[in-house]
DNA sequence: AAATCCTTCAACCGCGCCAAC
DNA sequence: TGTTGGCGCGGTTGAAGGATT
């Protein structure tokens, strides 16, 4: 027994949309606001799908999008966010202003991918072609997700596992703790920006677990740093002019919308 | 000029997640 | 606790237009 369909697909307009439904939509979404996509097509005397609704307005009716070509700065920031995340394309969207997950997705595929190859790079793992497997390499990013009833509560689980190889050839588990991070990602948060700012205002080196802006945590090691000095499961770094640990700009937090551990 | 191939991107589809019941 | 419905996501498709033969 499948999954009853998300509209009656008999009396449903598909394909490429006619310059009077767009205005219809947009009608109603200006006097009604979003929400509510499934009553939205009847309400808005359209025959689409409500699906069909939501995606019209979101990847093109949206007043606040962005429309032309990509910047050397956007190229560049979707690479680092993708080697980072992989493709998901709408928390990448959520750094770059203006765009949608659906146009970042296409223009991985139609540009970045093939810029990337022709670099030697692979896409995927965002690595050298031809870079031999005998140097230390992350294995595994796992993701779960865990949305909640908005952005700020969306969470990711990035499972790390290291592994390199030794003069033998061996494959040796990298003596570091389980990487296995709960990550949430929130809006920037000028608050706890202060806060932090106020935290390490001391020093300019920051501790791993606060760089993912986790606060007052148990392996916060900054503190330590400052009085007992660094635990040795703390991988501390320092954030250096402004620039976060994957060479993001940053006003010395790690911001992808900030990550917070729960 | 016509046919064919290639590229782009808007739109669709299926599925997973989660809140409500 | 299980089921259902709605939303959002990522992968894929296909029409349209451009480039090449």
């Amino acid at each position: 027994m499948g999954r009853s369909p998300c509209c009656e697909k008999a009396h449903t307009n598909k394909g490429a949309w006619t310059k009077e439904e767009d205005e219809r939509l947009i009608a109603y979404i200006r006097a009604h606001g979003e929400g509510c996509w499934r009553s939205l097509p009847k309400a808005a005397g359209l025959l689409r799908c409500g699906k069909s609704c939501r995606l019209r307005w979101i990847n093109y009716l949206r007043p606040d999008l962005k429309r032309g070509n990509f910047t050397e700065e956007e190229e560049e920031l979707i690479i680092k966010l993708h080697s980072l995340l992989g493709n998901k394309w709408s928390l990448i969207a959520g750094r770059l202003p203006g765009r949608t997950d659906n146009e970042i997705k296409n223009y991985w595929n139609t540009h970045i991918r093939r810029k990337l190859l022709s670099r030697g790079i692979d896409p995927t793992t965002h690595r050298s072609i031809n870079e031999p497997t005998s140097t230390q390499k992350v294995t595994t990013i796992s993701f779960a997700g865990d949305s909640k009833d908005d952005y700020q509560d969306q969470k990711i689980n990035i499972k790390a596992e290291f592994v390199e190889t030794n003069k033998e050839d061996k494959i040796q588990e990298k003596c570091l703790p389980d990487l296995n991070l709960e990550l949430r990602i929130s809006p920037p948060h000028h608050q706890q920006n202060q806060q932090l700012d106020h935290h390490h205002q001391r020093s300019n080196s920051i501790c791993f677990t606060c760089s993912l802006g986790i606060q007052n945590s148990k392996d916060c090691s900054c503190g330590k740093i400052n009085g007992n000095g660094c635990s040795n499961n703390i991988v501390s770094m320092n954030i250096i002019a402004g620039y976060d640990f994957i060479g993001l700009k940053t006003n010395g937090l790690l911001d992808y919308r900030t990550l917070e551990t729960k």
